[in-house]
RNA sequence: GGGGGCAUGGCGGAAUGGUAGACGCUACGGACUUAAAAUCCGUUGACCGCAAGGUCGUGAGGGUUCAAGUCCCUCUGCCCCCA
């Protein structure tokens, strides 16, 4: 047999064959151990891209060895389908969104195809469709009946030329908006939140269970989460309304000279004296204004206007005055602070623009603090003075320390508690916008917010809308779906108008897949608690906070609801890399430079200025001119050799720069092996497959020739690196650098008419498999199988193939390496000793010196220390 | 500012504390060819040497150890997250 290697040729074949054999279909036979693969659904945009080639390839690696392992694999795909892009092609060419995101699907799936990733496609969730968005709603509704569902007034972007709110995205770096340039204004409007904040201590300690889990993204989601322990403390005003602030430092509330409120707290208005009614007014509307940072910034120049007003000072009755500033946020905390302007460098710098005392109640070991001669805060250790109770104790959060005190103090004399706090704030879900799920409320003038019943789910979105991207969302245009009977009293009302953030959506597709085409449920329970949690997750590490923390939260809450019975819902989670382009950009003016547009591509310059060129790699995009289409590859190359590019290039968790001359490596190594085994079926030896069988019966290794023996030595070898590449941290580039090896062995091998030749190429094609399954499948039916190699089992080591005879012992004089010599592999540590003391490189070193000690590893080395 | 990570040939990257640079790319030399492509063989960390061989070498400096890319400390540079 001659034939050369067409990749296009194979590849299409063999797609066809497993679709129709339906091979990746999921078995749900329970004898086998189960294995949820996921990679994290796309937006359907239309087109592939690397970074999904990407993470596909490495999933359907680890789904195709899993399956060769014996466990029953899930391993399913899916369209995270809602969102902006859909209503911006709606407004700008005048396609419905959902016309547009189902022509994108089928554009992908087709591209996903040409990859041979083995997706079970009859578990397709695509979150935009009404069978799959009931559920959503249903779900919303779950976490409504929990009461961890509410409304309140909050902060949107609002761009007061289209008249309509804006989402972050969608505001540029200047505040500016995207559409209309206006400057965005910032709005309060009535907005639908989850309860996130319940569940913050356990999704924070729950972090401790994810040790598959790279720890990067448990200390990022930590971060988020942000827990501070501390005190909340009740001061009263004059006027005896309670304040209460959150402190981290409640040991130092002896040293509080004044307090700040948010501008936008509640009881900035009762406070505010007529005096100063003025100007608290004017500081409120500009606050209003800025954003979150510009706010907090530190460095910043503090602002603050004082209220007129007083508040008492729990532990020693002072009169401290109350005063308004922005970097006091209303949803931190309880929007109010103790100012200890000695010992917190923002009160201080406030302290220090208004004359405010600053008062020391920490002091250091080492020098003596004058608030007078202070030229920033000392937030250092030291005892505590002048706090009464407090004074002489040790400052600081340990035990015994003066935060303890402090607590223990408050708590006995009714000024407060110790406590938490949490950086994370509630989920803001609502969204005005048209292309997402509805939220499945109507506001009743008797009942207030009502579940759409259960039954009448889903709330559709309709679909003859139209399109302007001014004014509100299409949806509150449509009297005709707003206006519907509440389902309790039967009373006019309206329908909410809001859909619900996409990442809603996202939260628990996972939970979907295990029961895609159940009609009656989200999932049965039954079935979702037997595939999950997700065994391996893999995707980009944009969604190490969000996405993650939302998924976990829904876990949980769907658990308190008797719905699942697992607290986590990734096991092991990896997140790959991005893919890199070849980027060429002038270092004067900072353009890229397209690079069909350069000359001599080895000395680019850039054609316009004639500046010599920097040539970079950075992600791939369309303004950088240096994306690769998926499709071109494919079709020069083959989706196997992509595949192998992609694994081989870079640890997956690494970024990896794509290049042309590797990508042909790659296909050069596939035509090796298709050589390699295309010569072996030529050679026409008695009967193939029995050549391939006589191994099966392990040819005892002492009656074979020493080439046969390193030949079986390189084959167990390289079944043994491979299988450990993919399992732990997975090591597709090694594993791959280890075919390369193999093929090498094999290539090298004097005894290509030996049973041992033959399993090896039996072994290399299986293990190249879940790695090039196309060509492997067309290979191995080059051998003589009717059975797909997908179905074959992994290989298992002998260890017995794995047994060197001889070793190479390396002879180090003072731990330096001073040369090597064959040994049999047997001796023990007195031999090897003797042995390396009678070779000449040690003679030469050692003569007529004082060995002092001898250090033997067997199967390593021998180490002489001399004087 | 706080937290985390990374640093190895011309390049991507390998190395349970035990021969640094596996595997591949590039470059160079050779074979085959009328020629080229493809393929195959060889060389490819630096320096000295005709060679045998030797010296140096994993961002910089120090330490632990018989032995350090790997462990510890200090520093520099880059990247990420939070502010």
């Amino acid at each position: 047999m001659e034939s050369r290697y067409i990749p296009t040729e194979i590849e299409e074949k063999w797609q066809k064959v497993w679709a129709e054999q339906g091979l990746y279909k999921t078995l749900e036979d329970a004898g086998k151990p189960k294995f949820y693969a996921l990679s994290m659904f796309p937006y359907p945009s239309g087109n592939l891209h690397m970074g999904h080639v990407r993470v596909y390839t490495i999933v359907d690696v680890i789904a195709r060895v899993r399956r060769m392992q014996g466990y029953r694999v899930l391993n399913p795909m899916g369209w995270d389908a809602f969102g902006l892009p859909a209503e911006n092609a709606a407004i700008e060419r005048g396609i419905p969104p959902a016309n547009w995101t189902y022509q994108n699907i089928a554009q992908m799936r087709q591209q996903l195809d040409q990859l041979g990733i083995s997706f079970d496609w009859e578990r397709e969730v695509t979150t935009c469709a009404p069978d799959y968005y009931k559920w959503t709603q249903w779900i919303f509704l779950q976490f409504f009946k929990a009461g961890l569902a509410y409304q309140k007034e909050a902060t949107v972007n609002w761009d007061p030329i289209d008249q309509t709110v804006l989402a972050n995205e969608q505001v540029d770096s200047e505040g500016r908006s995207w559409r209309s340039g206006a400057k965005v204004e910032r709005k309060q409007l009535r907005q639908w939140f989850l309860k996130i904040t319940d569940y913050a201590e356990q999704l924070l300690n729950d972090l401790d269970k994810l040790t598959g889990w790279p720890e990067k993204v448990r200390l990022m989601q930590a971060n988020w989460i942000g827990k501070s322990t501390g005190a909340q403390v009740i001061f009263r005003t004059e006027s005896d309304d309670e304040l209460i602030v959150f402190t981290t430092r409640p040991d130092t509330l002896w040293g509080a000279t004044f307090m700040v409120l948010s501008p936008e707290h509640p009881l900035v208005e009762k406070l505010t004296t007529p005096r100063q009614a003025k100007a608290i007014k004017t500081y409120q509307e500009e606050a209003a204004a800025k954003s979150e940072i510009d706010r907090t910034a530190e460095g910043r120049e503090k602002t603050g206007v004082w209220t007129g007003s007083y508040a008492i000072n729990p532990v020693n009755d002072e009169k401290i005055p109350i005063w308004i500033a922005d970097y006091v946020l209303m949803d931190y905390g309880t929007g109010a602070i103790m100012a200890v302007p000695a010992h917190d460098q923002r009160d201080f710098e406030f302290a220090k623009t208004f004359q405010l005392p600053i008062k020391v109640v920490v002091q250091p070991k080492d020098q003596t603090l004058d608030a007078a001669r202070m030229t920033e805060a000392y937030p250092g250790e030291g005892v505590m003075v002048n706090s009464g109770p407090l004074d002489g104790v040790p400052a600081g959060k340990e035990k015994g320390q003066s935060v303890e005190a402090a607590i223990a103090w408050l708590e006995k004399n009714g000024k407060g508690k110790g406590t938490a706090n949490y950086r994370l704030r509630d989920w803001l879900v609502s969204r005005q916008r048209y292309w997402g799920a509805p939220i499945p409320i109507v506001h009743c003038p008797n009942c207030g917010a009502v579940p759409v019943p259960d039954g009448d789910l889903p709330v559709r979105l309709p679909e003859e809308v139209e399109f302007s991207g001014r004014g509100p969302s299409p949806l509150a245009k449509l009297d005709s779906w707003i206006n519907v009977p509440c389902p309790t009293c039967g009373t006019p009302a309206k329908r909410e108008t809001d859909t619900m953030d996409t990442f809603i959506c996202s939260s628990w597709y996972f939970l979907r897949y295990p029961d895609a085409r159940n009609e009656q449920q989200a999932f049965d329970p039954k079935k979702t608690n037997d595939w999950m949690p997700v065994d391996q997750y893999v995707g980009g590490i944009e969604h190490a906070i969000l996405h993650l923390l939302y998924s976990r939260f829904f876990t949980k809450v769907l658990r308190d609801r008797g719905l699942l019975n697992f607290d986590e819902p990734f096991e092991r989670l990896l997140t790959q890399g991005m893919v890199q382009g070849k980027t060429y950009k002038n270092p004067r003016t900072g353009k890229y430079v397209v690079p069909m547009n350069i000359t001599d591509i080895n000395h680019p310059v850039d054609p316009e200025t004639g500046d010599a060129l920097e040539v970079v790699y950075e992600k791939m995009s369309k303004s950088k001119y240096n994306g690769v289409a998926p499709g071109d590859v494919v079709s020069k190359y083959g989706a196997d050799t992509a595949r192998m590019f992609i694994l081989f290039k870079a640890p997956p968790e690494k970024d990896l720069e794509w290049d042309e001359a590797d990508v042909e490596g790659q296909f050069r190594f596939l035509n090796r092996v298709w050589r390699l085994v295309t010569d072996f079926v030529g050679a026409d030896l008695p009967d193939q497959l029995g050549a391939r069988h006589s191994r099966q019966k392990k040819a005892p290794s002492a009656e074979l020739t020493k080439d046969e023996k390193n030949l079986r030595r390189a084959i167990h070898t390289a079944i043994k690196a491979v299988t450990e590449d993919l399992e732990g941290d997975y090591q597709f580039n090694t594993a791959v650098s280890e075919l390369m090896k193999l093929s090498n062995a094999l290539t090298d091998a004097p005894c290509k008419d030996s049973p041992v030749y033959a399993e090896g190429i039996n072994a290399l094609l299986i293990l190249l498999a879940p790695f090039a399954p196309h060509i492997a499948e067309e290979l191995w039916h080059s051998l003589g199988h009717q059975d797909s190699i997908h179905s074959q089992e992994w290989l298992k080591v002998d260890p017995t193939a794995l047994v060197a005879d001889e070793i190479t012992l390396v002879i180090q004089i003072n731990g330096k390496t001073r040369g090597a010599l064959q040994a049999p592999a047997q001796l023990s540590k007195d031999e090897l000793e003797q042995l390396a003391r009678s070779s000449h490189v040690a003679q030469k070193y050692i003569e007529g010196k004082e060995i002092r000690k001898v250090i033997v590893v067997p199967g390593k080395l021998v180490n002489f220390v001399v004087a």
